[in-house]
DNA sequence: ACCTCCCTGGCC
DNA sequence: GGCCAGGGAGGT
């Protein structure tokens, strides 16, 4: 991707370009522009051009991208397509539209959730103090707080349960109240289920919203230790896990292994 | 620091 | 026919 120029850039959803005035806009400002480099913070992708504008991508719920020659035809949901200099195309693909494509300028980078991320759950992973420091004297519960972004960026929903389970720290404890002990396993956690997760591919749920880019599934489905599991057995222990709401998001974990203190 | 909203395919 | 899933943004 660094090198390539974008020829020309299609919209043709208004919601995916939400964060930008317009879909002209955001093709205005990637047209013709050269991709300096590619990197990803949390779940954001961040592609800086040559004009000094930065194109952000969220995939959102249902969001995906795929490389594809001009002639294919396109799948359902396309929202967005950039043309390259090597004759192929940038598809964005996202049925409920919770992702976007953005083009920011510097001040708009700093406004945006960009700005609000903690550091990357994979590539900087905090130190035990580090992320003590910034739970202390938090009281919204350890899921929320792991969803926030704030923290540390990169969970979401189905690997914030699986961390915890793995730290065996139960959903709602209080982040101020978590131990050293807790921290440091919740930091492991992180590094062996994102570890876990990247080997297999990402996690592909029945429902195949989530695809690689070359549209085959992610294969960690059926290693997921709580996620999707109610009533089902603790792999650890046996005991029926339990399926709760804590924001308003479905969250599972083992009474067992992960007892509220 | 909390709540509400957005959206559509899949499922009951 | 209606409900559910859930990321982030914006408002209170």
């Amino acid at each position: 991707m660094v090198g390539r120029t974008f020829i020309e850039v299609r919209v043709s959803h208004d919601r995916t370009v939400r964060n930008n005035a317009s879909r002209a806009e955001v093709a205005n400002r990637l047209s013709g522009r050269t991709v300096q480099d590619v990197r990803r913070h949390g779940k954001f992708l961040i592609i800086g051009l040559d004009s000094g504008y930065t194109m952000v991508a969220h995939l959102g719920m249902s969001g995906r991208f795929s490389i594809a020659q001009p002639s294919q035809t396109k799948s359902a949901h396309t929202h967005f397509v950039a043309v390259l200099d090597n004759n192929t195309e940038i598809r964005f693909i996202d049925p409920r539209t919770f992702g976007f494509i953005a083009a920011y300028d510097e001040d708009e980078v700093s406004s945006s959730g960009l700005a609000r991320l903690g550091p990357d759950a994979w590539t900087e992973p905090l130190d035990v103090d580090d992320l003590a420091a910034s739970l202390r004297g938090r009281v919204a519960p350890i899921k929320a707080l792991l969803l926030d972004q704030g923290p540390m960026a990169g969970l979401g929903n189905i690997y914030a349960d699986e961390v915890l389970h793995l730290a065996h720290v139960h959903p709602l404890t209080a982040g101020g109240d978590l131990n050293h002990h807790q921290v440091g396993a919740l930091l492991e956690a992180v590094r062996v289920v994102l570890g876990a997760a990247i080997d297999a591919g990402g996690t592909t749920l029945d429902d195949l919203a989530y695809l690689l880019p070359d549209g085959q599934a992610g294969e960690s489905l059926e290693g997921l230790r709580v996620y999707g599991r109610e009533d089902q057995p603790c792999r650890t222990c046996g005991t029926a896990i339990q399926r709760i709401v804590v924001r308003s998001r479905s969250t599972h974990f083992c009474p067992s292994c992960q007892p509220h203190v």
